[in-house]
DNA sequence: TCCTTACTGATAGATGCCTC
DNA sequence: GAGGCATCTATCAGTAAGGA
């Protein structure tokens, strides 16, 4: 059955693809039969618009993915990623994945920020900043969704996004909503906070630990290990003793390799040092290790002696001995 | 009144210890 | 060595207190 014939019938367009038979049994013999097979042809036109106009509509709101020049991308200025994140098994993982894969499978998205001196346009990322590097490393295109965003929405994209992925540090979270305040971008923290979800007292506490001066951030190994909760502990610590804190942190930042975070923290701080608890220090008898003497993290005194090595009468004995020796 | 900070409790994940 | 359990650690959500 033919299309034209299924049009003038009004009827289904399932059969389109069906051959056209030479001669159309229901074709019209008549003038009068040919204008009312034409007007219903028109009627048919008219419906198969209808189902066009509304597929369009369908699409109206979907993204379009674009492979875009990763040179002609930037990073956006509120770009929170430390270098490091570009670095390391991780990072290289995601290089090999694209590079695997010839292109980035998860798009990043970028919006348009003008044009190059060549006519070109130019972009910048809202997020993907580690997608669009490797890329960038690898000299393949990269896969990008372009959108008209504003600065405020170009920043609640990107912070949104790494939320949700969870793999950005406290520090570099903070960095970013720091950036985002001394920008001008929301008037507080908390309408920061209730612009990304956040709960204040999380924006407010990262944004301490991205406020620490840098010579103290520096004396760690790396921004990326400080935690949420250090934040306050080492503010303390710089409000009381600036000086001697920054002296310190310059002494620690020298130091190759560097001290582990936790040990650079305790430094800072003054409380206890992680490394200066002893190890624990075997005991033997008759050249077989019997037990060991131990620390733990409270600073207790732990003896510890293998079952059957110490019988009744002997530990009585010592019993005996460390009361006397405590007293 | 609004903003920031500090504190508390809940939850999930990591780690260590014990038993088999 | 594997599995189960307890403890520790880190993060997040909610809220109260203090300051401008």
């Amino acid at each position: 059955m033919s299309k034209l014939t299924d049009k003038a019938k009004g009827i289904s367009f399932d059969d389109v693809d069906e051959p056209t038979p030479e001669v159309p049994a229901d074709r019209p013999r008549t003038a009068i039969g040919a204008i009312s097979a034409s007007i219903a042809m028109g009627r048919g036109v008219e419906a198969e618009n209808r189902e066009l106009r509304a597929k369009l509509e369908h699409f109206e709101d979907a993204t379009v993915v674009e492979l875009l020049d990763p040179k002609r991308i930037k990073p956006s200025r509120f770009a929170n990623r430390h270098e490091l994140s570009f670095a390391g098994a991780d990072f290289e993982g995601l290089k090999a994945e694209i590079a695997g894969t010839g292109r980035n499978v998860q798009p990043i998205k970028v919006r348009r920020i003008g044009q190059g001196a060549d006519g070109k346009d130019e972009f910048e990322i809202a997020f993907g900043h580690r997608r669009h590097r490797a890329c960038l490393e690898l000299g393949i295109p990269v896969a990008a969704i372009i959108d008209e965003l504003s600065d405020a929405q170009l920043f609640s994209e990107m912070e949104r996004e790494n939320r949700e992925r969870q793999d950005l540090s406290p520090w570099e979270q903070g960095v970013m909503y720091k950036r985002a305040i001394d920008e001008g971008l929301f008037p507080s923290l908390r309408k920061l906070a209730s612009s990304i979800g956040a709960q204040v007292g999380n924006v407010s506490t990262a944004v301490q630990l991205a406020s620490l001066p840098a010579e103290v951030v520096n004396a760690f190994p790396s921004p990326l290990s400080l935690q949420f909760r250090w934040g306050s502990v080492l503010k303390a610590a710089v409000d009381k003793n600036p000086d001697a804190v920054a002296v310190l942190a310059a002494e620690l930042a020298a130091m190759t390799p560097k001290l582990p975070a936790k040990e650079v923290l305790a430094r800072l701080t003054g409380g206890p040092a992680a490394s200066s608890r002893s190890a624990p220090t075997a005991f033997k008898a008759n050249g077989k290790v019997v037990g060991n003497w131990d620390q733990d993290p409270k600073g207790n005194v732990v003896v510890r002696i293998k079952a059957g090595a110490l019988p009744a009468a002997k530990e009585r004995r010592l019993r005996e001995f460390l009361e006397k020796l405590l007293e």
